[in-house]
DNA sequence: ATTATATTTAACCATATGGTTAAGTATTGA
DNA sequence: TCAATACTTAACCATATGGTTAAATATAAT
């Protein structure tokens, strides 16, 4: 099943989704733990959850009666891959990368 | 001024968005020739070049009373360092990668 | 067996999105 | 000057999106 652009980038348009992947970065997590940091309802976390594994940035493992979310990196993947191929701009600076990397705070745009 | 990070992936969330970035990809065109392969009218291709705008991914330049669009491929790389940031994944294999942009069949998904 | 926990589903709502057609604005050409 | 060209703006419409609350479901704990 080939990941579909459209969905992808529209899942990664969205602040309080691209926040869960940072989180998920860290470790797997349930549902309601995803849903603690954010001022919104359960409901409204678990179709970010839907959206996210639809797309396929995450896929989510229910045991018992926690549904346990997990980041699928690979789900990235595509959209890396079209982004590079426009082959214009440089790969960004390792360092750059690696300072990104070490702290999240600039991953966090909240717009 | 920063670019968004919601408005840039959102803008890339449209196929008819993505395939005027690539088309752009081959030189400046006016919105007449923007439109022209799209069954669609053109106030839609208006308001598709305006989010592009928006988005940093074109610019536009009016000269007498044609409006030529640029792809402004800077646009695209606060979203890849955001994605590759998350590090999981590899790079995608160079080889790959130039195929890819030698031919954008692979690029233009509609979907 | 009953209750609490974890989560989803359903019904609803306001606003956003992507399209349309019709009208408006410049600029260019005859 | 008048008409054609190259757009943009406005008004509208259907559907999508992102949120809500209330009810339903399933598992775990008492």
């Amino acid at each position: 099943m080939p990941v579909k652009l459209n969905e992808l980038f529209s899942a990664l348009s969205d602040a309080t989704r691209r926040e869960i992947l940072i989180m998920l970065l860290e470790d797997d997590m349930a549902v309601t733990d995803v849903a603690h940091p954010f001022d919104m309802s359960l409901p409204a976390i678990s179709k970010h959850l839907n959206i996210l594994s639809n797309a396929g940035l995450i896929t989510q493992e229910r045991r018992g009666r926690v549904n346990w979310c997990k980041l699928e990196p690979d789900g990235l993947r595509e959209a890396s891959v079209w982004m590079l191929s426009f082959g214009q701009f440089d790969i960004p600076d390792i360092e750059d990368l690696e300072r990104l990397i070490e702290s999240h705070i600039d991953l966090t745009q909240t717009n």
